[in-house]
DNA sequence: TTTTGTACGATTGCATACAATATGATTTCA
DNA sequence: TGAAATCATATTGTATGCAATCGTACAAAA
């Protein structure tokens, strides 16, 4: 038997998408209210967690009564948390024929980088409008931190610093729609790293030349350049 | 007891993101596979429909016991169906306390078409690099009739052939990720009927003139002004 | 050798039973 | 009377059982 609590991958690993609305809408009203968290929904999280993480792979079966064991819960929230993660596109359900991590081409990642790409210029845009002190810190600390992992050459910090710096500017929109939908698309594009090599060196420094520069216009509050710098760069990631 | 089909109404009711997914990956490899249509899609589609149309609106309880009686299913594929619809953001789960057709506010309105915007933005673009003749004729047919009904005063003629219209423009793109992205977010916004007042007829006037100067910048194969009119368009409509 | 038929084990889909929790009415006590 | 405690009922959460379906192995026929 494995424990349900996800893994302690670096990762992010989010909750469903209106989980999150929902907690959000709670914390309006009721900040100190205890958070529930029915078996369904960590069934999700951990099985989220392994795909996210690499642990279970695009083509994997995930098979009911193997799970069912290894989380020594019953099939019924198993089933559950399947039919959430097919809604997030993570998993695929084949009728009478069981649910397997879902299958992932070049192609839905370019899908995925297309819509991506505006959804971030979009998200720099009202970041900037509305953008704190503090949230500049934020992010002139991590790019700060993943320019260090660049000069260290380890590419997997830089990796890792990448998704958070994409994710924090996205959360500094303040805009709940945009980070749910940015996140379930950036939780669709994670499961191809598999696919095409991770960051060749040559990608690496066009992208570091991009933060550099998208850091430079956040801080001349030119929206439109920054705007226009991320959409580009996040394009050319796809 | 009622039946399970969908209810005739004129709006598209759409699967499951992955259902749709995985329906067009078979279709590309398996043209005439059967389609098969689970207990519990069939039952999400059901609810879908009921709330996309109407029936059901926000705040509405989703009793358990009452809707399996009233469907004559059993609670299994009921909550599996919930499971599915909270990921579309149409139901909200409150744990313990029930199923509700997820409450929508204005900002969420808002919001949602601030993503409409680009998306549908990109869209344009994406469907005029690819747009075959026919694909044209499709969307000049809807214009001219949504102008018809513009003409005949049928607000709720225009409404649907509007849906309709936007809609086409999307599936033009030939992009599943936009699509998917697209239904889910439509969707959601049209939960919002009640709160707004549908289309006063300044509105209506501005949106059928934005649609006009859309169909020439078309035809003149203006790429950028096509996706400035939609995005601006769009972005008015929220 | 290839194809078709059949039987069996494995797995999934759905229904039902039981446990946990919430809601609302009633009682109890100040 | 009013507030708190208690109990009963309704409702949700989870587990389990049974039926339907699938995949495979193996045998028989072409």
């Amino acid at each position: 038997m494995t424990s349900l609590a996800a893994p302690g991958g670096q990762l992010a690993v989010s909750f469903t998408l209106n989980q999150r609305l929902a907690a959000v809408g709670k914390m309006m009203n009721k900040p100190s209210a205890i958070h529930r968290n029915p078996l369904h929904a960590q069934v999700a999280d951990a099985v989220r967690g392994r795909i996210m993480q690499g642990t279970l792979r695009p083509a994997d079966r995930l098979n009911e009564a193997a799970l069912c064991e290894e989380l020594d819960i019953s099939r019924t929230p198993l089933r559950e948390a399947f039919k959430i993660l097919e809604a997030e596109g993570l998993v695929t359900i084949r009728p009478h024929k069981g649910a397997i991590v879902a299958e992932i081409s070049i192609r839905e990642i370019v899908e995925i980088f297309d819509l991506l790409a505006p959804l971030e210029a979009l998200g720099i845009r009202l970041a900037m409008a509305r953008m704190s002190a503090d949230d500049l810190t934020d992010i002139v600390d991590l790019h700060d931190k993943m320019m260090a992992c660049y000069h260290k050459g380890d590419r997997e910090g830089c990796f890792r610093t990448d998704y958070q710096f994409h994710n924090t500017l996205i959360a500094c929109a303040r805009h709940e729609v945009l980070r749910t939908t940015h996140t379930s698309l950036s939780n669709r594009s994670q499961r191809g790293r598999y696919l095409a090599p991770r960051f060749d060196q040559k990608k690496l420094d066009v992208a570091m030349a991009a933060h550099t520069q998208l850091i430079a216009a956040i801080k001349a509050k030119d929206v439109d350049r920054a705007a226009q710098i991320l959409h580009d760069h996040v394009a050319r990631t796809g």
